[in-house]
DNA sequence: TGTACATCAGTGAACGCGCGTTCACTGATGTAC
DNA sequence: TGTACATCAGTGAACGCGCGTTCACTGATGTAC
């Protein structure tokens, strides 16, 4: 047992985190005091180890770009040339938003702090972001970094768009569920990288 | 004057609807509570106009599509060749989400009843789609059905994540809110259509 | 080894808030004769 | 033209709820001598 497996008390801080990432996938909206409540602690206890709710929510956020980070890095690695490679990716972020939508939005959510000037104090997001943009380059080894950029967002803001229209039944949900919806759409922008 | 006019009372419908417009625009949260105090009527009038909170804010955003189609439907007949006339709408598009951020974010939100089984008793949103569906196809009259929707769903997710990520500060606000940054990452996008 | 004490992770009660919705009602409007 | 009446858009009070956060506190842990 490490040192973090304390019964008595201690190790609050994972706990609540553990408690967000489960409220996360039953459902809906997550309260500090309904973590609290699944932890079986005081709601003012939580302050002991988070400044205010938000800072608790960004750190559930960031065991979610954990996740994400190591799908999109597996899949990176996984096919041959660089298309598959990169249509891999698209399938995994796909994916992990299907598996857990509520954890997907709280990471793309626009008010929480770190939505401010990106994701630059959160390793994991810069992470997957960077392997993306790796599997990216070496489909075109020529680009300049510009080049290489306006690629890394547009195939971004496709796979992205496509999957929050998704996500919100704005797409026709049968179609464009499987993997060769998915690939009829996105296929033509990896081809443009 | 007309009939919807009367001073006293009535109109109440519209006022609502008016009210959460204006608090959208101002930020945050809508309430139907804070709706009601807007227009000086008590909490309890609302629901003699809208079944529940879900239906008026499926009336707000309606007012919102319509500003949209309109807007949409002004950029589809504004360049001359087909392929200025789909980036303008694009831009058109970004505009609206800009200038509009909470309204945008509402109309796409994905808990709101009209998000299942897409906007298809939203005639505006349709209106819309359709204009941007036109374009496009004026774009390449030899697409055949599955083509031309594949097309459109490809540039639509494209614009819809381009802009989504910019409104969450995802990307590079400063470069990406240009209509230059823009045309960098849609161009190709279109040029595949 | 045993005692004194500082530390600090927790508790419990409260503050102040706003929410959506339901209830029994009132009072103005407009129609029928 | 005047009266009786039905309609229906509103009111006011309440229900029951859950939220984030602060306060003064307790009681277990672990360290110093």
């Amino acid at each position: 047992m490490k040192r973090e497996d304390k019964f008595h008390h201690g190790n609050l801080h994972a706990a609540l985190i553990a408690a967000g990432v489960e409220a996360l996938e039953s459902g809906g909206e997550v309260s500090l005091r309904d973590l609290a409540r699944r932890v079986g602690v005081s709601p003012t206890a939580a302050y002991r180890h988070f400044a205010d709710k938000s800072a608790l929510m960004t750190a559930i956020a960031e065991t979610g770009f954990a996740d994400f980070a190591a799908r999109m890095e597996r899949a990176a690695g996984a096919g041959q040339p660089p298309q598959a490679r990169i249509m891999d990716q698209a399938w995994t972020y796909m994916t992990f938003a299907r598996e857990r939508p509520a954890m997907f939005r709280l990471m793309f959510a626009d008010d929480l702090p770190f939505a401010q000037g990106g994701t630059a104090d959160m390793p994991a997001a810069q992470h997957a972001f960077q392997t993306l943009q790796e599997t990216i380059h070496a489909a075109n080894p020529a680009a300049d970094a510009g080049q290489l950029r306006g690629g890394v967002v547009r195939f971004w803001a496709a796979l992205h768009g496509y999957v929050v229209l998704y996500l919100a039944g704005r797409l026709d949900n049968e179609k464009d569920g499987t993997r060769a919806g998915m690939e009829a759409v996105i296929g033509p922008v990896i081809a443009t990288l």
